[in-house]
RNA sequence: GGCGACGUAGCCAAGUGGUUAAGGCGGGGGUCUGCAAAACCUCUAUCGGCGGUUCGAAUCCGCCCGUCGCCUCCA
């Protein structure tokens, strides 16, 4: 397989060092929800680890979160929290999300706060090889001892020297030289170290827990187009000085990033920040939509986040699951696919530097195939399997979304639904057959004391009134199967119309009556 | 100012020298259905503009127009 490496500026033939894969991926700062552009980064790395494993590598999967910094710090005395109290309470949080998003979990998170022995090891072994300098409280990595610094991001020091940006810190050699140590005010966090107390500077974190956790080299290494300068670039200074090994990685992977999209939301979200956290998303869309919204387009690109791109995502995540749930069995033989064409055409795609686009649309191909087969009547179990699997390998599980959200709205709805169909119910008493009327009868009687126990119960017992809720829905569905029977279609289109307003889809199939929740 | 991307149908987005220019969403027509929904069939682009290279370019080169990212904490 092939990945582009921002270090060559090319795709090249991935090749790891050992049998293990290692893989860094840059993770969060824990002061604030993860928003979509997160999302985007870490559904990407993983399905690269998903992929590395569906392919028969075993990797190692390191993320490190960042626990000490200027902005947690700032975020912290903000809201008069201490630094691990508001850490901890965003790790969870990230966590949870990630669950959500069907992310899986790397194999270590290390924290910045418990590998300061490493990050000083490593300033001090900068020190004695002349690659860092103190002065004062502070230490300094000495850019210009390293010839190729500049060589991850494409330019040289003199080309960022022309920018007009760079302000000469007071105390360095050099206005790009960077901070590898920080002498703490005195209300701050600090550790003891050699250079008085003190907190570590913005890069160094990666490098001691790269190091410490995988070795000083590595195969992969990721994050957002955002951090690959300076961010990744010091890491290579810093670490390659260190060990005196290179490449320090040998393939850096990097993220497009994602834009906000304001003028479908712009009367939402007025404020500058347009943010939309990953939390945010989930209640309007489900996982494997933000799933499939990341992955329907290069890595490499930056996306745009935007209502519409989000439902057509949702869209396509529902018909996928439409052809996954398939009715399995057919009568007239196995259905005649070629699943070996899919599957290699999968891999060939995904070969080619993660072509998460290509690989859906094979998907969606699969998925046409066994609609088709399904109609004529064929089993599709294997089909069924095989589409199961690929989209797995994208971290798509391709289930429905959960049956039902209760909140008092939800019952509300649900109860006045039911209420303004029965006052046309009377019309009943027209239906010839006898043993029609008086199934109808038994059903609505049955719908009738559920509602009024969901009444009875609201805001006590949700648990309860979940149940209570499905089954007035099924019942509600019955019902209007049998009022289809006596040709009661406009009761029956009734009874589908309110199910409607409660984001319910029902299906008429061969098999009987469905019902889904739309999200 | 420096470095680097991008511009493909109504929208999102693959493809990077020769294929009928993937796929998704949307839209039109049809099948199925009491009507729907779902599904299936079918239609829906000549690739920002202008030149050039080539037997042949969306794909390579040049210029122009337009959008964007990084250079500062940020996935």
């Amino acid at each position: 397989m092939k990945v582009f490496n921002t270090l060559s500026g090319q795709k090249e033939e991935f090749v790891p060092q050992g049998d293990e894969v290692t893989v860094y991926v840059c993770g969060i700062n824990p002061y604030a929800d993860a928003h979509i552009g997160h999302a985007m980064s870490y559904v990407f790395f993983d399905v690269v680890r998903r992929y590395l494993e569906f392919r028969g590598y075993k990797v190692k999967h390191v993320q490190n979160v960042t626990d000490i910094e200027d902005n947690i710090i700032a975020h912290a005395n903000k809201l008069g929290v201490s630094v691990p109290e508001l850490t901890q309470k965003y790790v969870e949080r990230y966590e949870e999300d990630m669950k959500a998003l069907n992310v899986l979990p790397a194999h270590g998170f290390p924290r910045a706060m418990g590998a300061i022995d490493k990050m000083i090891e490593i300033v001090q072994g900068l020190i004695e090889k002349g690659f860092a300098y103190a002065v004062s409280g502070n230490v300094y990595f000495r850019v210009r001892n390293v010839p190729d610094y500049g060589k991850l991001s494409g330019r040289s020091l003199e080309q960022m020297m022309a920018g007009a940006r760079i302000e000469p810190g007071e105390d360095k050699e050099h206005p790009m030289d960077f901070l590898l140590w920080k002498e703490s005010k005195p209300d701050e966090p600090s550790w003891d170290s050699p250079w008085g107390k003190g907190r570590p500077g913005w890069h160094i974190e990666c490098s001691a827990m790269s190091i410490r956790d995988l070795g000083e080299q590595i195969d992969i290494h990721g994050g957002g187009q955002d951090v690959l300068f300076p961010h990744h670039e010091n890491e290579i200074a810093q670490s390659e000085s260190f060990t005196g090994k290179k490449p320090f990685v040998k393939y850096w992977l990097h993220n497009g990033l994602l834009k906000m999209h304001e003028t479908d939301e712009a009367k939402m979200s007025r404020s500058l920040g347009n943010l939309i956290t990953i939390r945010e998303a989930l209640e309007k869309y489900s996982a494997d939509a933000i799933r499939i919204f990341v992955l329907s387009s290069y890595y490499r690109s930056p996306l745009t986040y935007s209502e519409e791109t989000l439902e057509a995502a949702e869209r396509g995540a529902e018909r996928l699951r439409q052809a996954a749930s398939r009715i399995r069995e057919g009568n007239q033989g196995e259905a005649q696919i070629d699943m070996a064409g899919y599957r290699n055409r999968f891999i060939e795609v995904m070969d080619d530097d993660f072509s998460t686009a290509q690989a859906l649309a094979t998907l969606f191909d699969l998925a046409r195939e066994i609609n088709r087969a399904d109609e004529t009547g064929m089993d599709v179990s294997k089909a069924c399997d095989t589409l199961v699997e690929l989209a797995g390998v994208l971290g798509l599980t391709l289930k429905e979304p959960e049956a039902l959200i209760i909140n008092p709205d939800y019952v509300g709805k649900l109860v006045a639904g039911w209420e303004s169909v029965e006052q046309n119910l009377a019309t009943i008493q027209t239906i010839p057959d006898e043993a029609i009327r008086v199934e109808i009868g038994n059903v609505v009687g049955l719908i009738d004391r559920n509602i009024e126990s969901i009444k009875e119960q609201l805001g006590e017992n949700v648990e309860g009134t979940l149940v209570l809720a499905n089954e007035v829905i099924k019942a509600q569905v019955d019902l209007r199967t049998h009022l289809r029977v006596a040709k009661q279609f406009q009761l029956a289109d009734e009874i589908r119309d309110g199910l409607g307003e409660l984001g319910i889809t029902l299906e008429d199939t061969s098999q009987g009556t469905v019902w889904k929740r739309k999200r």
